[in-house]
DNA sequence: ATCTTAATTAGTACGCGTTCTATATTAACT
DNA sequence: AGTTAATATAGAACGCGTACTAATTAAGAT
């Protein structure tokens, strides 16, 4: 039970402030010049480490790359809000918060792919990465603004997720699937926000 | 105006034959070993060919992985089709394709990433590539399902649009965005569902 | 057979993510 | 000081997509 000899682990604070380090430059050089030039290679260059030593610190770049998610959630619900502001209206702030959110990752399809296209799909692993209060925060914003809508708290959660994913999707059909001409972006977005306000199990015309 | 001397351009044959020929190896490898296996480099060994003549016939990788779209889109489009055969009711019918082809994309994310995930989002270059009538016909499948539902041809179009992007939001979100606790995807599309039955400019409560 | 031109090839190169190994370096303990 | 164990490093390696160049091959026209 003695304590063994040799080099102590590195200190939490340590590991903290390196990984900070290499989020933080990974951020400049992805504000600078893009997802591409995010490298594993450069961004040890430019923090004065061996590459290797990152995977150290990171399982690998894609854990990297989810530290820049909370940058761009945060221009994203900052776009959001300042188009808010003036809205008073429970179902107009929905509908506007909704267009801006599809506009927003049509207009930057740069970060569209980092938060939503930068995984590995294939391996489902554990993902000890778990969302920190902030991310999930600018999921909620949508759940409190269907909440009020709704006024109804029993399907608050189907319903938002629903109108989350429905408005990821349009914008990833509209980023990716170029060839198929699809309807006007502002009108499926109206279109999803009716499913909302819609009853979930209709049996309308036979 | 005479004919110039020198070897001749390749045929179209010819190149339709070397670009079907590779398309098929492509097919060949992509099933029996997934996504990762498919390389330019062990294309090019297993047809026989110097690498870089790949990049004669095809403007590069991502061109090469659009020829197997046809037959993930033909798989899919095959499970709904036997789900469907028993069913009659117009509105069953929508349900059961829209909630077969989200589980599609869930159970195979690797076929989900080749189709809308293989893309460079970032350059919108001028696609020469258009779909073909047999691809476009998976999409078109959903918008006959949805025009006997809605009885009216006015908003067929973005009706359906908005369902298949949605529907392929969900699969998006549940494949990559695995920390959030989305809800059921039989719920979200159930929900998804609702905006086509639902008036699109809805002014409920207040 | 020769000329001419297009197609293909081999080879090299760059940077990438990632893995591996061998070699420091570091900081606590005895 | 010297031992010990965790960490960091350099360096090579693998395969990847892709670009470039120089040499070679193929096929029609003369």
């Amino acid at each position: 039970m003695a304590k063994i000899a040799g080099r102590p682990p590195r200190s939490e604070s340590d590991m903290v402030e390196f990984r900070s380090k290499i989020a933080q430059q990974a951020l400049a050089i992805y504000r600078a010049e893009g997802f591409g030039a995010v490298s594993m290679r450069r961004l040890a260059k430019e923090v004065g480490c061996a590459p290797m030593t990152i995977y150290a610190h990171f399982d690998g770049k894609p854990e990297i790359l989810r530290y820049l998610w909370a940058d761009v959630l945060a221009e994203m619900s900052g776009e959001i809000q300042k188009k808010l502001e003036p809205i008073a209206a429970p179902v107009e702030r929905l509908k506007i918060a909704a267009q801006t959110f599809v506009s927003y990752w049509i207009d930057h399809p740069d970060h569209f792919r980092l938060v939503f296209m930068s995984n590995d799909v294939t391996r489902l692993d554990d993902s000890t990465f778990v969302m920190d209060d902030k991310t999930l925060a600018h999921f909620r914003m949508f759940s409190d603004l269907v909440r009020i809508v709704l006024l109804d708290d029993s399907d608050v959660k189907a319903s938002t997720d629903t109108l989350i994913s429905g408005m990821i999707g349009i914008a990833l059909c509209i980023n990716t699937v170029r060839d198929y001409p699809w309807a006007d972006a502002t009108m499926m977005t109206d279109n999803l926000l009716a499913s909302i306000f819609a009853p979930a199990n209709p049996t309308p015309l036979t």
